[in-house]
This record gives C-alpha cells, structure tokens and sequence, in this order.
DNA sequence: GGCCCTTTGAAGCCT
DNA sequence: AGGCTTCAAAGGGCC
C-alpha cells in the first residue's frame, strides 16, 4: 500500500480537523499490521508534555514576531499554561556533534525581546512544569512539541484526563525547516517513526498568539511584518548593543537619574565605557555578537539586513537634508517598495536544496542545522543525531527545567549516505527518535566547554570563548 | 501612534 | 572602493 500517495489524497480531500483524525486512524491502522500497535508515548510525570498540535505560524520567531513565550516567560500562566510545559521544538540548533541544551544559554546579555533568547531566559523566571495547570479545555498552544519516546527509561508514565485523546492533538511534530516538519507516526520495530510532513499539513486554522513584542518601538506598523506573510525579524545585536544589554541597568543605576532622554544620556555614557574597554573586554561582546549572528542566521536562513532596510523610519531625521527633494522622496519611496520581492525571492531560495548566499548566512559548517530550520525560540533542547553525517543537532523545547532526554534521530530508511545533509533532507525517509542520553537541569545557566560543543558557530576574529556557550 | 535622542557596529545602498 | 544611511536597544519627550 502506498501510504504516502494515501495521506496525499487524503490531506488534498478533507477538512483539517478531519485530515488529521483520519490520518491518524489510517496511520494506526497501518501500523497495527506490525508488531505492536502504536499508542501515543506516554508523557513522563515530571514531563507534562504539551499535547496538542501547534500554529506554525506561530513559531516564525522573530523579535516582533508572533512567538508569545518569548516577551514574558510569565505568560506561560496568564495566557496559556500548557505553554510552561515542556513542548516540543519546531527549530533545530546545531552547534556540534554533541549540542547543548538551549538553557545554557541563560546568563547575562539577555534579550529583552525573546529573539536572543539563549541569552535572555532569566532563570529566576524559567517557568516550571509544577506550576502549570491543565485545564480541561486547554487553548490551543502556540508551538509544536517534542514527543518524548514510549520507552524513556526514566519516564513515568502519567494520565491527562484533561487532554482529550484525540489522534490529531497527540501528534508529535518536529520542525526540519521552513514548510517540512517532523511528526511522529507510531512505532516501527521498538523505533519511533517519524515522517516528514508539510508544514500546512498540521498548522492549526488560526494562531492566538498575542504579539511578541510590546515594546515601544514594537509598535511600529512597519515591524508588524516583514511583508504581507512574514513576519519582521530583526537584526541580530552587534557588541555594543550586548554590551549595552548588560551594562544599561548598571549605569542608570550609577547616574540616577530619570527625565529627560533618559535612554540617550545612558547610551552616552555606555559608549565612552565600551571605548574604554581593552580589546579583550570588548573581545568577550564580539564573540557573543558572533553567535548571535550565527544563531540568527539559523533560525532565519536567507534573512539579510536588507529585509529591513528603508522599513523602519519613515521620516528622515532632521539632521538629513530636507526631503523636500523629489529626487530624494522617489529613492526612499524605492527602498519602501522593492524590499518584498528581494524578500520573497530570497524566501524561495532559501529551500533545502539550496540557500541563498549573502553576507550573513553561514552556511560552513552547518548545513545541516540550516536545512533544519531554525524558526523557533528554545527553551530547552535534546541531541537529535542524524547517523550518516554523524552530525547532531538539537531540537529546544520549552521549559528548561524539565525534559532533560536526549533523542536520536535515525532514518529507518536512509539508505544512502548523503552527500551533504542538504540532500538527504530533500527526500529523507521517515525518522526514528531515540532517547540516547540524558541531561539535567542542573546544567540551567551553566556552561559548557569547548570540547563538549563539536560544532560551533564560525570563529570570529574576536572569538576567544564562544565555544563555552554553545 | 510613532519618531527623536544617543551610542557603536554591521551591513546595505549609492556614487 | 569609499562614504553615507539604516537599524539594532532603551524609554521618556515631543509632535
């Protein structure tokens, strides 16, 4: 039977609630011819993982993006408490043969905005599976989830009542990369299978995700979206800014003062303290400005500075010559118009087979993490370990404390070993996820050394201790 | 509601 | 190639 041109058929013919239910049943179905039908894993107390399906959409993360968990960590509890629980990732981070969990990021130079979250999480607000509820009628959550495997040894398994069993809400789904998830699709020989799936072939009718950014400048209609149907992603922070990030709080709290351009005369002040900085001071910024770029550019293959380039101001600054000039009116009025179809051109580039190659995208030595897809917040990871490149990568779910499981991702059909990781994504079979390992929480706001972090984002000039975040 | 102010650095744009 | 412009953060002030 050709499963794949049935779901196809299927998914083309049905409604999505009904897509989903029948796809599940025929999928059980299926696999209930081998040895043993498949049940949804079961979920590990301690785990209280995230039960139903997630609005893609909703992960395209970005600083003004729709990625609710990310502006507050206290969200969790007033707009959807099963975000607390750990939930599966729709982004994978690689950062090495042996990838770290996200929550080792957690330290000074913190995001305010939840785009940087590796270095925003405050641990004092990392939200605990103990203090979330599960309401009968849970909301829709906004993210995909990581399932954990039947067989996690130290799981326990526990009941959700609340959670209704319905096929198409206990779907797994990891996120390969922009339009291909991973989902789970039962058990195959003791092994979780995986498939890969259209991203539209799960994402939820609508997402009630409240926007991310509430900050002032977030208001910006400009920054609500990149275009029509992208979200506005923001540059990633140079140096300076991280070093503003960590040092602001500290120089209001020297000067004292409050009023009048407040901001600015704090800025003032940062830049003459980051000017008198050494080298090596300021080689410590550089290093988490490389990784920040890095980091970027995995979660956002193909964005460049241009997106946003003439999107934010709207008026020229005073200093500038007037724009009374028609000339000049007619060039801003360009920059304002050409941006979405340099943006859409380099969307579609931005495939599994092939990326687009601009200043900012790194595609040494990650490939694989790019074609992973990287459209996610992370909050917490797992090692997901593809066997032929001998590459891992994570896949960060929600809630640090928790789900220290480290998965191992296994084509049940790659037979050929891949060229580049590109490629054996393009057509990959479908994928086993094993735990292989574990970790612990205990490693919230620790840091790694460089030899536990095989992969790394490129080496800058500055970068003298990067390796020790990733 | 949204830009200004102010800083440095990165990157795009323009000549 | 070099210079200029824009945008990253912050938040009160101002239009």
């Amino acid at each position: 039977m050709d499963v794949s041109a049935e779901i196809e058929r299927a998914i083309e013919e049905m409604e999505r609630g009904e897509l989903l239910s029948t796809v599940w049943a025929a999928i059980d179905e299926i696999l209930a011819d081998t040895s043993n039908p498949p049940s949804p894993p079961l979920v590990p107390a301690e785990l209280e993982l995230n039960t139903h399906p997630q609005p893609v959409e909703s992960q395209a993360e970005g600083y003004g993006a729709c990625i609710p968990m990310m502006a507050d960590p206290h969200m969790f509890e007033q707009q959807n408490p099963l975000m607390a629980a750990p939930t599966m990732y729709d982004g994978l981070l690689c950062q090495g043969d042996i990838i770290q969990p996200g929550h080792l990021y957690s330290q000074a130079g913190a995001y305010s905005q939840g785009q940087y979250l590796p270095y925003l999480w405050p641990e004092a607000d990392v939200p605990t599976a103990t203090a979330v509820s599960h309401p009968a009628a849970a909301p829709q959550p906004y993210l995909p989830y990581l399932w954990p495997v039947a067989d996690v040894p130290t799981a326990t398994a526990v009941s959700h009542p609340a959670a209704a069993p319905q096929p198409c809400n206990i779907a797994p789904v990891v996120k390969l990369s922009e339009g291909q998830s991973l989902r789970w699709v039962g058990v195959w020989n003791g092994e979780m299978l995986y498939e890969v799936i259209a991203e539209d072939h799960f994402a939820p009718p609508v997402s009630t995700a409240p926007p991310l950014n509430t900050s002032k400048s977030g208001k910006r209609k400009c920054e609500s979206q990149q275009d029509e149907n992208r979200p506005y992603v923001k540059k990633p922070p140079n140096a300076f800014m991280l070093f503003m990030k960590e040092q602001r709080v500290n120089v209001e709290a020297e000067l004292n003062i409050k009023g009048i351009r407040t901001a600015a005369a704090v800025n003032t002040v940062l830049g003459r303290k980051w000017n008198s900085l050494t080298k090596e001071e300021q080689a410590k910024y550089y290093d988490k400005a490389e990784e920040e770029k890095w980091l970027h550019a995995q979660r956002h293959p193909g964005w460049t500075t241009r997106d946003n380039y003439g999107k934010k101001r709207k008026r020229q600054r005073k200093v500038k010559a007037s724009a009374s000039n028609p000339e000049e009116d007619t060039q801003q009025a360009k920059k304002l118009c050409v941006t979405p179809v340099q943006t859409a051109v380099m969307e579609s580039s931005s495939s599994l087979t092939e990326a687009p190659h601009t200043k900012t995208r790194m595609m040494e030595p990650c490939d694989l993490q790019t074609v992973l897809g990287m459209e996610a917040p992370q909050t917490q990871t797992v090692l997901v370990q593809l066997p032929h490149t001998q590459t891992a990568v994570t896949v960060p779910v929600f809630d640090m404390c928790h789900l220290p499981q480290v998965y191992e991702v296994s084509p049940a059909s790659w037979l050929d070993p891949p060229e580049t990781a590109s490629t054996s994504l393009a057509s990959p079979g479908p994928l086993t996820l094993t735990q292989i390992e574990s970790t612990h929480s205990e490693d919230v706001g620790g840091q790694v050394s460089p030899s536990d972090s095989q992969l790394k984002p490129p080496s800058s000039p500055h970068c003298t201790a990067s390796a020790a975040l990733l």
